[in-house]
DNA sequence: GGCCGGGGCATTTTT
DNA sequence: TGCCCCGGCC
C-alpha cells in the first residue's frame, strides 16, 4: 500500500487518524472530502479493520463506484470487494432481503419506483372517488415520502393530530387514508417503494434487538458521504449500527445541503454534536478546485445565510477572473450569447467542449440551450434525461420480469396485462383490481382464479385472463432452472414484445428493439461482472435489485466525449468544470418563486446558487434573461436577488457580447457597464437591465419577402421531419399565409409538395 | 377496447 | 411550448 499519509495535506490527515470515537468531517467545497473518505477507508483497513467490517454509504452509486476505484487504486482489488461499500438504499435493500421474514416480507420482494408509486396512489385517489386536482397524485406522494422518511407510518400518520390538522388546512384531510390504503397495497403486493428501504430497515432494527445486535456486530466502522443529505430515517440506521462502538465517521458540507424536499435534514448535521456528545469535528477549508475569486465569491454568498457551521473556505491558487454577469434581451438570446461564448472561448483559450457546462434551475429550460446549441453544431450531453431505464420498452420488459420474480407486483402487472395488446382493456383491469381490493387479496390472486371473484367479465375475457396467467406462469416455471439472460430471451420473444417492436418499422421502433437488444447485453454482463467478483450464482432477482436502484448517473460510458455538460444545479452537484455557465438567475426562477414564502426555502436556494458556483474551477459566467418564454407564454423577468448577495469586487458586468443573427442580419451590441462606483453587484445589474442596451434581435417572421428563401422558420435547404415521410430537405418554398407550400424530398419517400398550413413540419439541426 | 384530439397544467428529485 | 388526462368516436 503506498504511503496515502504524505497525499493528506494537515487537516484531512488529521481527520484520517484520529480514531477515538465519533468524527464529523465538515468539508467545503472542492476540499478533497472524498479523497478524506478513502484515505480513511485505506488507513482502518491497514489497521486491521477487516474489509466486510466496514460500512461506508453513499447517495450515489456513482459515488459508491468511484470511491472503490479509488479504494482498489491505493489498497488491493479484491480487498474493495468485500467492503460494504454502496448507496443507503441498496445496501439496507440487500439486508431487508436476507431479514425479509422478520417483517413479514418474502424476500423477493420487487421495488417500485417513484413512476409506480405515483400511479398507485392514483388509482388509490380514483377507487376514493376523490378528485385528483385536490389530491395531486404528486402532492400526495410528497406527504407519504416525508412521512416516511421521518419515520411515521401511516398508523402514526392518522393517529397524530399534526398531520391531521396540516392536511385539513391545505384541504386535503384524506391524505392519511389514502397513505393508509398505500401502505396495505404496498404490502398486498410484495413491493417496497424507495422509502420503504429505510423505513422498513428501521421497524426492523427497532423490533427486532438480535438481528440489529448481528450488524452491530458486523460493522465495526461506519462512514457516511455527503451526510448533510441524511433525514430521520438514515440518521437513525447510521446511530443504531453505531450505538455501541461509536466507530461513525460522516463527512459532508451543510452548505451544499440542497435535497430537503426529499426529506434531507440539515440538522442532522447541524447537531451531530448533540447526538454524538464525543464527537470531534474536523474542518476543511482549503479548496482545491477553483480560483480565487470563484471561492471568495462564493463565500461572500453564503454568508447571507443564518444556518450553517462556521468556515472559512480559502483557495491558494491563482486570483483569476472574476464571475462575470451577462445580461440578455430574451431566453433565446441568452442561450445564443452562451454557446457564442463557448465558442470564442474554444477559440481563444484552446477549450475543448467537455471543458464546459450549463447549469440550469429547472430542466425546462435546457430545451432553447439544445436548439442553439445545436445550431452552432457545438457537441453536448443533457445529464438527467431520459436515462436507458426510464425507457418505456425497458421499463415493459424489465415489468415482465418482475412480475416474474413477484407476481403479487402489481404496478407491474399493470404494464404488462395488456401489452402487447391482449383484449384486457381498462374496464376489465378496474373490475379485476377492484375485486382485489375489495377481498383484500393481491391483484394476481384474482388474475390466477377469476371465477372465484364473481367477476363481471364475459366468457372471452376470462379466456383471455388466463391465456395471460399462463404465460406468466410459464415463465415463472422456466425461471426456476434457466438463467437471467434466458429467460429474458425468452419473454421478450414470447410475451410478444418483440414482434410489436419488430413490426414497427419507423425510427423509434428500430432504436427501441435496439434498445431492448441492449437490456439483454445488460443483463449478461451483470451476470458475468457478479461472477467473476466470486458469486456462486446470480439470480433474476439480483439483476433486478440492482436495476431498480440505478439512475442516469450510470452511463458515463462516454466520459471521453467532447461534449458540453448540460444538466441542472442539482444535479451537478459534486463535480467540477473548468468553466461553468449559470443561466436563468432571475427571480421567480432562481430562486424559485415556490420557496418564497419561507425563509428556509430561500437558504436552501441560496445553497443551490453556492453549489452552482463552486462546481467552477477557472471561469464562471452568470446569465439571466430580462424575458423568457414559459409555460406556453412571455413573461418579462427580473435579474435575481441572489445577485445582490455577491460582493461587488468578485463579479463583472460582462464587455461585449454578440447578438444572434437568427441569419437574418447581424447585431452587434455592447453592454455599458456601469461606471458610477457602487458596492453591490446589484446596481450595476440594474442599470445594466433598465438601460436596455441589449436590444431585441428581429424575430424570425419579419423576414423578407423576396424569392421565398425562407417561410417563417424554415428555409430553402433545411432538413425537417415529417410525422408520416420522415426526414427530408426543403427543395423549395413558395406562397404565402394559407397556400404556403414547400417543396420537400423525403428520404424515404421521394419529393413531395406539402401544404405548410397541414404538414407539421419539424426542423432538424 | 382503442385511438385521436381538445383542454388544463406546469420545481428541484442522489434512491 | 409540450405532456398528460379525459371524453368522444369508431
Amino acid at each position: 500500500m503506498k504511503d496515502y499519509l504524505l497525499e493528506l495535506n494537515d487537516f484531512q490527515r488529521e481527520a484520517v487518524l484520529y480514531d477515538d470515537g465519533p468524527s464529523l468531517v465538515v468539508a467545503g467545497a472542492g476540499s478533497g472530502k472524498t479523497r478524506v473518505l478513502t484515505y480513511k477507508i485505506a488507513h482502518l483497513l491497514q489497521n486491521g479493520y477487516q474489509p466486510h467490517s466496514i460500512l461506508a454509504l453513499t447517495f450515489t452509486n456513482k459515488a459508491a463506484r468511484e470511491m472503490k476505484e479509488r479504494l482498489a487504486a491505493i489498497t488491493d482489488e479484491y480487498v474493495t470487494r468485500y467492503l460494504w461499500m454502496g448507496t443507503f438504499h441498496s445496501i439496507f435493500c440487500s439486508i431487508l432481503r436476507r431479514e425479509a421474514q422478520h417483517i413479514g416480507y418474502d424476500s423477493n420482494f420487487t421495488i417500485y419506483d417513484a413512476n409506480d408509486s405515483k400511479s398507485l396512489i392514483k388509482s388509490i385517489i380514483k377507487e376514493m372517488q376523490l378528485d385528483e386536482k385536490t389530491y395531486r397524485p404528486g402532492v400526495i406522494q410528497n406527504r407519504i415520502s416525508n412521512a416516511k422518511n421521518g419515520l411515521v407510518t401511516s398508523k402514526a400518520y392518522i393517529q397524530e393530530k399534526g398531520f391531521r390538522d396540516y392536511d385539513y388546512r391545505s384541504k386535503i384531510p384524506l391524505t392519511g387514508e389514502i397513505y393508509q390504503r398505500y401502505s396495505a397495497r404496498c404490502y398486498n403486493a410484495g413491493v417496497m417503494d424507495f422509502d420503504d428501504l429505510l423505513l422498513q430497515t428501521n421497524i426492523l432494527f427497532r423490533d427486532h434487538p438480535t438481528v440489529l445486535h448481528k450488524y452491530q456486530e458486523q460493522f465495526r466502522y461506519v462512514l457516511v458521504d455527503e451526510y448533510q443529505d441524511t433525514n430521520l430515517a438514515q440518521h437513525l440506521i447510521v446511530k443504531r449500527l453505531c450505538e455501541n462502538h461509536l466507530h461513525v465517521f460522516v463527512v459532508g458540507d451543510d452548505a451544499q445541503s440542497i435535497y430537503s424536499f426529499r426529506g434531507a435534514n440539515i440538522d442532522n448535521m447541524l447537531r451531530f454534536q448533540d447526538n454524538y456528545p464525543t464527537c470531534r469535528v474536523f474542518k476543511l477549508e482549503r479548496n482545491y478546485r477553483s480560483t480565487r475569486n470563484i471561492v471568495d465569491a462564493a463565500n461572500s454568498l453564503i454568508t447571507k445565510n443564518k444556518e450553517q457551521i462556521h468556515k472559512t473556505v480559502y483557495s491558494e491558487k491563482e486570483k483569476g477572473s472574476k464571475l462575470s454577469l451577462v445580461s440578455a434581451y430574451s431566453d433565446y438570446d441568452e442561450a445564443y450569447m452562451v454557446s457564442s461564448k463557448i465558442m470564442d472561448m474554444i477559440h481563444y483559450n484552446d477549450y475543448s467542449f467537455s471543458d464546459f457546462a450549463i447549469l440550469y434551475r429547472t430542466n425546462a429550460q435546457s430545451r432553447v440551450l439544445e436548439e442553439t446549441l445545436r445550431n452552432r453544431t457545438i457537441k453536448y450531453r443533457v445529464y438527467g434525461a431520459q436515462s436507458f431505464y426510464q425507457r418505456k420498452e425497458i421499463k415493459d420488459v424489465i415489468a415482465y420480469l418482475r412480475v416474474i420474480i413477484n407476481p403479487k407486483d402489481e404496478e407491474a402487472l399493470k404494464r404488462i396485462i395488456n401489452y402487447p395488446l391482449r383484449g384486457i382493456g381498462g374496464t376489465t383491469f378496474d373490475r379485476l383490481q377492484a375485486a382485489a381490493v375489495a377481498e383484500d387479496v393481491s391483484l394476481w390472486a384474482v388474475i390466477s382464479n377469476p371465477s372465484a371473484y364473481r367477476l363481471a367479465t364475459s366468457k372471452g375475457t376470462e379466456h383471455k385472463i388466463s391465456l395471460f396467467c399462463r404465460l406468466i406462469e410459464g415463465f415463472v416455471e422456466e425461471n426456476r432452472t434457466a438463467t437471467a439472460v434466458e429467460i429474458a430471451t425468452t419473454v421478450i420473444k414470447e410475451s410478444g414484445v418483440r414482434d410489436v417492436l419488430y413490426n414497427d418499422s419507423t425510427v423509434e421502433g428500430i432504436s427501441r428493439l435496439q434498445n431492448v437488444q441492449e437490456l439483454l447485453n445488460a443483463i449478461n454482463q451483470f451476470v458475468t461482472m457478479r461472477l467473476e467478483q466470486g458469486l456462486e450464482t446470480v439470480s433474476l432477482t439480483d439483476f433486478l435489485m440492482e436495476v431498480a436502484l440505478i439512475t442516469d448517473q450510470d452511463n458515463d460510458r462516454d466520459e471521453n466525449a467532447d461534449k458540453v455538460s448540460l444538466m441542472t444545479v442539482h444535479a451537478a452537484k459534486g463535480l467540477e468544470f473548468r468553466n461553468v455557465f449559470i443561466v436563468g438567475m432571475e427571480n421567480d426562477l432562481f430562486p424559485s418563486g415556490m420557496c418564497m414564502d419561507s425563509p428556509r426555502a430561500v437558504e436552501e436556494e441560496r445553497r443551490l446558487f453556492y453549489v452552482a458556483i463552486t462546481r467552477a474551477q477557472e471561469n464562471c459566467i452568470i446569465t439571466f434573461a430580462q424575458n423568457r418564454f414559459r409555460n406556453g407564454q412571455t413573461n418579462s423577468a427580473s435579474p435575481s436577488f441572489f445577485l445582490e448577495d455577491i460582493e461587488a469586487q468578485y463579479i463583472d458586468i460582462a464587455g461585449e457580447i454578440e447578438l444572434p443573427s437568427h441569419g437574418y442580419g447581424r447585431t452587434t451590441a455592447s453592454y455599458s457597464s456601469s461606471r458610477s462606483p457602487s458596492s453591490s453587484s446589484w446596481d450595476k445589474v440594474r442599470s445594466t437591465s433598465s438601460s436596455g442596451t441589449i436590444q431585441s434581435s428581429p424575430s424570425p417572421s419579419s423576414s423578407s419577402s423576396d424569392k421565398l428563401q425562407s417561410i417563417g422558420a424554415l428555409s430553402t435547404g433545411d432538413r425537417v421531419i415529417h410525422t408520416m415521410f420522415g426526414e427530408g430537405e426543403i427543395l423549395t418554398l413558395e406562397g404565402k399565409n394559407e397556400n404556403a407550400k414547400a417543396v420537400i424530398s423525403f428520404a424515404n419517400s421521394g419529393v413531395k409538395t406539402l401544404l405548410l398550413k397541414y404538414a407539421k413540419l419539424k426542423k432538424v439541426k
